[in-house]
RNA sequence: GGACGAUUAGCUCAGCUGGGAGAGCGCCUGCCUUACAAGCAGGAUGUCGGCAGUUCGAUCCUGUCAUCGUCCACCA
């Protein structure tokens, strides 16, 4: 069975569309749990619903598609889970711009619900725009089970994750300091604040001891306008200098309050003055120290950044303003000692980029301990195994030091936490069901406002999407899945919370394997970002080169977990890459009968030294790919079968099959080249199909062979041939041989279509025969007019240059082209490189350590050596001899 | 302050159990050889960051230094 229309010219961008749409029509994507076969099973890292896809997905898609295509043609029963995530400060932003744009309106016009109404409004109408972009890559999810972080099901998962660690007493709502973005109106987790370092100040600023007239405490803050929330100034308990101070009270500036000063081992006596302003509603450090000393915690600031009415007559000024007028102030009343340069790191928002206010204020959160331990222990005892290796130790790392989630957000895009307050009795009811009224008083009830943070949702993403908390037939077949890909940038986002949360729910590790990749960058090594305008639209690339070229790019020339830089000469040489695979097939298909018999096969004795030859790098290839693709050397896999294709396959096989595929009365042996060139061209595009999915569809289906598509194809084995080593190793003589010749024409400048007389002088009885039987071989690659055999010790051919190779001599008689001077010159460079390498093997050899304690292989591998080079080196010798006396 | 990565040809990078340095692009020479000029044949270019060590043998292992980069971290 093949498709017989002819192939044209490569067009990329017209047979990808048209080989998605036959692939999701014939449902190749889709399978049902099937437990006779053994489970392969991906979990798609949801994007952003409103996103537009980039090069950080394309490369993360093309991982998992390779994986899946490869397991799926293994005979696996595949699942790759597809989907969205809901993506809470993300879309909400996004969506309120779009109000205030066409409608002038924020979201507090509208009100919630309403506003809900339109982000989901929204949902419908752009959400799918990433879903069909995934899809020009070739991706083969399956989309019939596609997923959204808000969908209904999903929502059943959430509340059931939610109030089971409720009431196991794993989340609480408490008044604590959290990251609070003035800008998103939001509160953060620690993970969503980016630390920069930054010029700033320190400000000494003194504060007056009560009681003692012109005694001062000098403190030294990086942020003077919180000082309103003050209340008490720290010193180190062993600090001499401020020991007697332990105690009594100060008068804290512009707000002349009383604070008392305190000791605390925390402080460094050598930073600063070594006393510290205690402000425990704007600073972590000060809040623990407040709990510690149960100090009150005053906070200064309104939700979006500016002074409320602690700051006196600072109300009302941004945090900015207020800093400036505060050290102005200060100044003015002496109180100022001094300001110096200072260097420190400043959090801001991950989203927004608006520096972090930390504030206390009260919100829900995750006890970390009790989840962090298992999830610790599986990764520990290799039950979950990251790839690269390295990347466990930034996960270990980051949980042995986890402090706890804080999970609400102040949105309203999101799971809305299923919390009610009662306004009667003032209890807190979690409840997996809506509820109206309180179950303990009856009186009226008030759900929280806020909502989940998004990754908390998207913790459960491995199995909430496959239906828990029912237990379904996809959940037996496939959790847990078999990898999780996905880039460095989200190991504490995403998959730390995924093995938690899946060890806490499901009792059992979410994947296998994480399989991490890095960050696509631009070609200058910077990393593609909007506000740059450095990104490159990997659409845009689709059209220009293909999804094939495009994808192989994105696999090859990196190493597994490291950044990649991102140049079009390589989409455009991995393009070339395609169309040679293209006019390889075309050329292969042009010389096949219309009458083709695709069920006759060769005998191992129809096999000629080449077909050997090429049997014997296919096996080699398919198992390397293989092996590879295993241990998820991706970019290893892909460069073989480049290799394979273009340097074996293409330089040397089609060529030698050509004057046999000519010779129409060629019988067996034209049969023997046809076989070959198809079935070997067949199951090399079976192999490369992972990687480069359309092309090698088009081109399988032209192709003779079995079923409907190569998405489904069988992935390929060895050919079944008990080659004979020998044979294998004469054709490489020959190769080499012919790449002599080649290389002495060139430096002859012997015209191409000038044929020219090879003399061969075999060493062995092997070569001889080989020689013998294939002197095609130098007529077809080598411009031989004809091969004449000599015996290795008959008088060498005058007029002529020559080339030694292991196990061969060929001269070249090129009569009047022989400039004597020019092939002097030339075994004299031979010579040297042979020397070269004798000196280095005999000093090697005749060294007693290497003798005796080198294994024997690696030694008999070296003699080897060292006799082929002498063998060359007396060929050169004789033949300067014989230069001579010209 | 910790951790990790990188340092190999002009550029971007492979090189995965230590045993003759590779690719793509670029460069030079010659070719439209009836699959492919998106191509063919040939060629040049490397103290494999420095130093020290382990080893019979190091681009590869260990230590150390240097430069660049990334992540984590509560020095006001």
């Amino acid at each position: 069975m093949r498709d017989k229309t002819e192939l044209t010219a490569y067009n990329p961008s017209e047979i990808e569309k048209k080989w998605y749409s036959y692939w999701e029509e014939k449902g190749y994507f889709h399978e049902a749990p099937d437990s006779t076969k053994k489970p392969f099973s991906i979990v798609l890292p949801p994007p952003n619903v409103t996103g537009q896809l980039h090069m950080g997905h394309a490369l993360d898609n093309t991982l998992q598609d390779i994986l899946i295509r490869f397991k799926r043609m293994q005979g696996y029963n595949t699942l790759w889970m597809p989907g969205t995530d809901h993506a809470g400060i993300a879309t909400q932003v996004k969506v309120e711009k779009n109000l205030l744009a066409t409608e002038g309106k924020s979201r507090y016009d509208l009100g919630r619900e309403e506003f809900i109404k339109r982000v989901w409004d929204w949902k419908k109408e752009y959400g799918n725009t990433i879903v069909k972009q995934i899809r020009s890559l070739g991706a083969s999810c399956d989309w019939q089970r596609e997923r959204f972080t808000l969908d209904d099901g999903y929502y059943k998962a959430v509340r059931e994750v939610f109030c089971s660690l409720y009431e196991k007493g794993l989340i609480y709502r408490g008044e604590r300091i959290t990251n609070w973005c003035v800008s998103c109106h939001t509160a953060l987790s620690d993970i969503e604040v980016e630390h920069e370092n930054e010029a700033g100040h320190l400000w000494y600023i003194k504060y007056p001891v009560i009681g003692e007239d012109n005694e001062y405490v000098t403190v030294a803050t990086t942020r003077p306008e919180t000082m309103f929330g003050d209340v008490a100034v720290a010193v180190n308990p062993d600090d001499e200098r401020y020991n007697h101070l332990i105690g009594k009270k100060l008068l804290l500036p512009l707000v002349n309050r009383e604070i008392p000063v305190i000791s605390d081992s925390y402080v460094d006596p050598s930073f600063g003055t070594g006393c510290v302003k205690i402000t425990p509603a704007h600073d972590p450090n000060d809040f623990e120290m407040g709990q510690r000393h149960h100090l009150e915690s005053i906070v200064v600031m309104n939700l979006d950044g500016t002074m409320n009415d602690k700051a006196g007559r600072f109300e009302g000024q941004t945090r900015e303003e207020a800093r400036i007028a505060v050290v102005d102030t200060l100044k003015a009343e002496g109180l100022l000692v001094k300001i110096e340069d200072h260097e420190h790191s400043v959090g801001h928002c991950s989203r927004c980029h608006t520096i972090v206010e930390p504030l206390v204020s009260r919100q829900w959160f995750v006890d970390m301990k009790p989840l962090a331990e298992p999830a610790l222990k599986v990764v520990k005892e290799g039950k979950v195994k990251f790839v690269p290796e390295r990347f466990t130790k930034t996960y270990i790392n980051w949980l042995e030091n986890i402090r706890d989630w804080c999970i609400s957000r102040q949105l309203w895009w999101g799971h809305r936490i299923p919390a009610w307050y009662c306004k009667d009795c003032g209890e807190t009811i979690v409840s997996r069901e809506d509820i109206t009224s309180c179950p303990h008083c009856g009186g009226k009830v008030e759900q929280e406002s806020d909502v989940l943070d998004t990754w908390f949702s998207s913790g459960l993403w491995p199995f909430a999407t496959m239906g828990w908390p029912e237990d379904t037939a996809e959940l037996k077949q496939w959790y847990p899945t078999s990898v999780l890909v996905t880039g460095y940038d989200i190991i504490f986002f995403w998959v730390a919370r995924m093995i938690f949360m899946a060890l806490e729910f499901k009792k059992e590790i979410p994947f296998k394997h994480v399989f991490i990749h890095g960050l696509v960058r631009d070609s200058q090594g910077r990393k593609m970002s909007k506000s740059l305008g450095n990104g490159i639209n990997p659409l845009e690339v689709v059209d220009q080169y293909g999804a094939d070229a495009l994808r192989f790019t994105l696999v090859t020339g990196n190493t597994p977990g490291n950044d990649m830089r991102f140049y079009m000469e390589r989409v455009e040489a991995n393009r070339n890459f395609a169309n040679k695979i293209w006019n390889a097939a075309k050329f292969v298909l042009m010389n096949l009968d219309d009458d083709y018999d695709e069920n006759w096969k060769p005998d191992l004795a129809d096999l000629t030294l080449a077909d050997q030859w090429i049997i014997d790098r296919y096996n080699k290839t398919v198992a390397s790919i293989t092996n590879n693709l295993d241990r998820f050397e991706l970019g290893e896999a892909a460069s073989s079968v480049y290799d394979f294709v273009w340097n074996y396959y293409c330089d040397w096989y089609i060529e030698l099959s050509k004057p046999r595929l000519y010779n129409k009365e060629g019988g067996r042996d034209r049969k023997t080249a046809q076989y070959l060139l198809v079935t070997i061209l067949r199951h090399t595009m079976e192999l490369l199909h992972p990687f480069m999915p359309f092309v090698t569809e088009h081109i399988w289906q032209h192709l003779p062979h079995t079923g409907d598509s190569i998405a489904v194809a069988k992935w390929p084995g060895a050919l079944d041939y008990d080659l004979q080593a020998d044979q294998v190793a004469n054709m490489v003589v020959i190769m080499d041989a012919i790449k002599g010749i080649r290389n002495m024409r060139a430096e002859m400048n012997v015209p191409l279509g000038k044929r020219s007389e090879v003399i061969a002088v075999p060493k062995t009885d092997s070569v001889r025969e080989a020689v013998k039987a294939h002197e095609d071989y130098f007529k077809t690659l080598g411009w031989a007019e004809k091969v004449t055999l000599l015996a290795a010790d008959a008088p060498k051919p005058e007029n002529a240059t020559v080339a030694v190779v292991n196990g061969l001599e060929v001269y070249l008689l090129l009569k009047d082209l022989i400039d004597a001077d020019k092939e002097r010159a030339r075994v004299a460079k031979e010579q040297a490189t042979v020397e070269k390498e004798i000196a280095r093997l005999e000093k090697k050899l005749g060294n007693q350590g290497f003798l005796a304690k080198a294994p024997e292989a690696v030694v008999e591998k070296e003699k080897k050596k060292l006799e082929d080079y002498k063998h060359k080196q007396e060929s050169l010798i004789e033949r300067e001899a014989f230069l001579k006396t010209l």
